[in-house]
DNA sequence: CCTACCGATCGGTAGG
DNA sequence: CCTACCGATCGGTAGG
């Protein structure tokens, strides 16, 4: 039971349970009960609730920061292909959705303190899309008419969303379409919409 | 200071607060103050915080209903233009952004409750929207690949969030896009990424 | 529609 | 890392 362990107990079960119930709707003392430990004990480790929260989505932007630069590597390896870019993207967030829905909380909660965070450590790597189709369309494969910050934030938060919602905004249609067709369907909208038909030179 | 006043202003600081704050991050004191009267008095209109968070969904669902044949018969007069449908629903959360917010929190807080809503005040509308597609699809104008639920769910979720937290998430981007460039993107992605086109009979 | 009040739980501290 | 404890606020009730 050394420290190390129980900060990384606190930090996963307050992650899941901020995802699940909100900031505002969860305890601390919930959280020290699901990792087995009092609450002073997480009020020693960091230092109160706020201190928490900020810890929780520390660890989430740094998770980002050294994912997405693998992310784009990849994605690039095989030329710049869109599909696998968006691919990735999903993955990320499908491996564990409580990512996604923590976004979407932080957003409607702390909207200006997550633009900060994003600001300071993803919007260098989003630059590096935007230029890539900016050339693009120099060079004629992308359209002319996509605008490149709009397109990236809309694919981006699309995909948040199906991961965090997806599953249940489906009630609105019959039948219900899966977070894989969904998934598959923004894929299909993105290449369309962004590339140039084929034989349009 | 009729009861008809007082009920109304509950529901609108309330509907202000749920969207701002959360339904657990907003104390029936916190509402019952912004509406000018005491705790008990907002208990006795509304049962308890529970009955005020239904009453507030309810009255959502309710404009929503009343609004969706409109929307969808002004955007068939002029003929099935997807572009005055997808702007109408814009407009429909850009007139009052707390819906979005509120639709989203709720969609986090309460999935379960929120499908059965949607299901059966929703669906029977989008239903049509989807055969509509499917008729277009056969006779050419829409592109086959096209998955119907899925794409109008996607273009529903999409407008949805980016009315909710647009002016936020665009803090991935530099220069950000604003929330008008951000609807004028998707109503181009889901055009192209719907139609056939022109030239291709 | 309000005053007065309730038990429970909140985030957090003292002290070890 | 815990026991014992604090004031403040929570949702809600009694009674008028």
């Amino acid at each position: 039971m050394n420290a190390v362990d129980v900060r990384t107990r606190i930090l996963r079960e307050a992650t899941r349970l901020f995802a699940e119930r909100g900031v505002s709707g969860t305890s601390i003392q919930a959280v020290a009960t699901a990792a087995g430990i009092t609450k002073p004990t997480l009020v020693y480790h960091f230092g109160g609730k706020d201190g928490l929260r900020t810890a929780v989505l520390a660890e989430f932007m740094d998770h980002w920061r050294h994912e997405l630069p693998k992310l784009l590597t990849a994605a690039a390896s095989g030329g710049p292909r869109l599909d696998s870019l968006v691919e990735a993207l999903f993955d990320f967030f499908r491996r564990d959705p409580d990512r996604a829905r923590l976004l979407l909380r932080e957003s409607l909660d702390r909207p200006e303190e997550l633009r900060t965070l994003l600001r300071d450590s993803v919007q260098p790597f989003t630059a590096l899309i935007t230029q890539a189709m900016r050339m693009g369309q120099m060079q004629g494969a992308i359209r002319e008419k996509v605008d490149p910050e709009a397109f990236v934030v809309l694919v981006i938060s699309c995909a948040v969303g199906v991961v965090a919602v997806g599953p249940f905004v489906s009630g609105l249609m019959s039948p219900e379409p899966s977070v894989d067709a969904q998934q598959a369907e923004l894929i299909r909208m993105a290449r369309v919409a962004l590339l140039n038909p084929p034989g349009s030179t």
